[in-house]
DNA sequence: AATGTTGGCGCG
DNA sequence: AAAGCGCGCCAACATT
């Protein structure tokens, strides 16, 4: 079913290839006649973009089952023929269809900024779509077919299209989750992270009002004071790299640079308030009370989510650093009263992946365990940190010290697992592109990118951009299944609980590269846990078919994220 | 004053 | 323990 927002709202009935089965239906009132289909019989919504429309829905209370986005899927089509960065909004799209000038994407300034598409009730005039957000708001019905009846036909022309099929279908449905991860929140106990910080820092400086702004907290001027005690009373801002390494200079010690791994080395009586001082000074600047204040509303953290963010397949956040909370802010992440925190983690999740890809036998059985890298040893003289090494070595494409003989020892011992990721090296190397199992693609080098590799040092840029298509391959079909875990995974929960009402079932809260959280009322903890299994096992089979690998979780019911591990 | 780059470090 | 890959964010610093 397509839908757009133009003039209140319009639907227009589509069979599978995208043709339209019926004549366009204005609806008055978008969000409840998207309801009433849902609760009859729910189709599969296409529209320009979830990030768009979905947030103005959930807030009316209407959850949608599935839908088709062409904006995300228009992305990855683009990327398939190798043309990443090309506009992809649907006003694009439909220029490149109609053969018209094809208007650039309008950059997003964030949620707040976003216009209320279904506010648009009774906006007659359409505006040409793709000049900027009234046009957005007066969306064209006819746009969104012809542009996913395009998308239906390079989908099948992609190289495998039931993959890339089961692609689109997931990458929609994770543009579905993040906004239904934005919209309920991960629960985040405001007292607990001040206390947290209070008890590190100190207390917070200027007791929360503006003439705190810029004042350090007691315990980083304590140790910002031993440093240049340290340093015999010489002037040095420990926020300052430059400065750090002169002063050292100065006082006879030669250091690279001021980073914590160099300077944990050097003995000196600066160092050990130093480093103290950057992990704290750190926690203040990336977590500290102002990240609390701009984040934190009615006890849960809104970070905005990216789908396909990241070229691998990754989701990025923008504003909130959502990916890199501290652990040691888990803490702060606590269930509400009656409810727990399953917090499910996909272990050993990239070897696996090679595993499956690779279709190695020996490695491929090796990967039927629950430890894949104790089942490795016996191959590298029974060293489980060997086989480690030398996994994460051929993924990666380091090789130093111990790691050049381990390697040898891999490509000895599971040869296709090795030629694999040596194949994708090669393939960057070369300037070509690479692609996930399900069919995302690396970008292509930069328009400068061959000349530099005929140049001086040209052989270094050829093997990093090998090391970038070697790990792509790997990290972005690990994130293909991912991706499908979160999508089978929300299905399941939905099941799980229907009847309920959406306050009192269980919620997808929080998803980070290869973990996942949900928060749920205690009752439903257990069938949570046996979904989200559920899952994992579907989500293997979805996206690598037939295969002996296994994609165990480590799932810990708890009350706070802190304790799950 | 505003914008861009660098160094460093948090997460997977 | 880090290595090798992918990110976002901050303060300091450089440039316009």
């Amino acid at each position: 079913m397509a839908v757009s927002s133009g003039g209140g709202g319009v639907l227009r009935p589509l069979a599978a290839d995208g043709s339209p089965t019926g004549p366009p239906e204005r609806a008055a009132d978008l969000a409840a006649e998207i309801a009433a289909r849902e609760r009859a019989q729910p189709p599969r919504w296409v529209w320009s973009a979830g990030r768009l429309h979905y947030p103005r829905l959930l807030r009316a209370g209407v959850r949608i089952s599935q839908c088709h986005d062409l904006e995300l899927v228009e992305s990855l089509l683009l990327g398939h023929a190798a043309r990443h960065g090309e506009p992809r909004s649907l006003a694009a799209a439909y220029a490149r269809v109609r053969g018209v000038a094809v208007p650039d994407d309008v950059p997003d300034a964030g949620p707040a900024a976003q216009p209320s598409l279904f506010d648009a009730t009774g906006a007659g005039t359409a505006a040409e779509p793709g000049t900027g957000s009234a046009a957005a708001a007066a969306e064209d019905i006819d746009a969104v077919v012809a542009v996913h009846r395009d998308q239906v036909r390079r989908i099948a022309a992609a190289e495998h299209p039931g993959r890339m099929a089961l692609l689109a279908a997931a990458e929609s449905a994770g543009g579905l989750i993040a906004a239904e991860m934005a919209h309920h929140g991960l629960p985040w106990r405001a007292d607990v992270h001040d206390r947290l910080l209070t008890d590190l820092l100190g207390p917070r400086p200027g007791g929360g009002g503006r003439h705190g702004v810029g004042l350090r907290p007691r315990r980083l001027q304590a140790l910002a004071d031993e440093v240049v005690a340290a340093f015999d009373g010489r002037p040095v801002n420990p926020d300052s790299p430059a400065q750090i390494v002169r002063a050292f200079r100065s006082a006879g010690v030669t250091v690279a640079s001021a980073r914590s791994s160099v300077l944990r080395d050097v003995d000196h009586p600066a160092v050990a308030p130093l480093l103290e001082y950057k992990e704290l000074a750190r926690l203040h600047a990336a977590h500290g009370w102002a990240w609390l204040d701009t984040w934190v509303r009615d006890g849960r953290f809104r970070p905005e989510y990216i789908v396909g963010g990241v070229v691998s397949g990754r989701w990025a956040t923008r504003g909130g650093g959502a990916l890199q909370i501290p652990k040691v802010l888990r803490r702060a992440v606590v269930a509400d009263p009656g409810w727990v925190l399953v917090v499910a983690d996909a272990a050993q999740l990239e070897p696996r992946v090679l595993a499956a890809l690779a279709g190695d036998e020996a490695f491929a059985a090796a990967a039927a365990h629950g430890d894949l890298y104790a089942a490795l040893a016996d191959a590298f003289g029974g060293a489980r940190d060997k086989a480690k090494i030398a996994l994460l070595s051929a993924m990666y494409g380091g090789a130093t010290g111990d790691a050049i003989s381990l390697l040898g020892v891999l490509r000895q011992r599971f040869p296709a697992a090795a030629g694999y990721v040596e194949a994708a090296a090669r393939a960057g190397e070369a300037g070509r592109v690479v692609r996930s199992r399900l069919g995302r693609t690396c970008p292509p080098p930069s328009p400068t990118w061959r000349e530099r590799v005929s140049g001086p040092s040209g052989g270094a840029v050829a093997r990093s951009r090998g090391r970038f298509t070697r790990n792509f391959v790997v990290q972005a079909s690990a994130a293909d299944w991912a991706l499908a875990l979160l999508a089978v995974a929300r299905r399941r929960l939905a099941d799980l609980a229907s009847p309920a009402p959406a306050a009192e079932r269980p919620h997808l809260v929080f998803f980070q590269h290869d973990e996942l959280i949900v928060h749920t009322p205690k009752e439903h903890a257990d069938a949570v846990v046996a979904a989200v299994r559920a899952a994992a096992t579907e989500a293997g089979q979805l996206v690598f078919g037939p295969t002996p690998v296994v994609f165990p979780l480590e799932i810990a019911v708890v009350d706070c994220y802190a304790d799950a591990k």
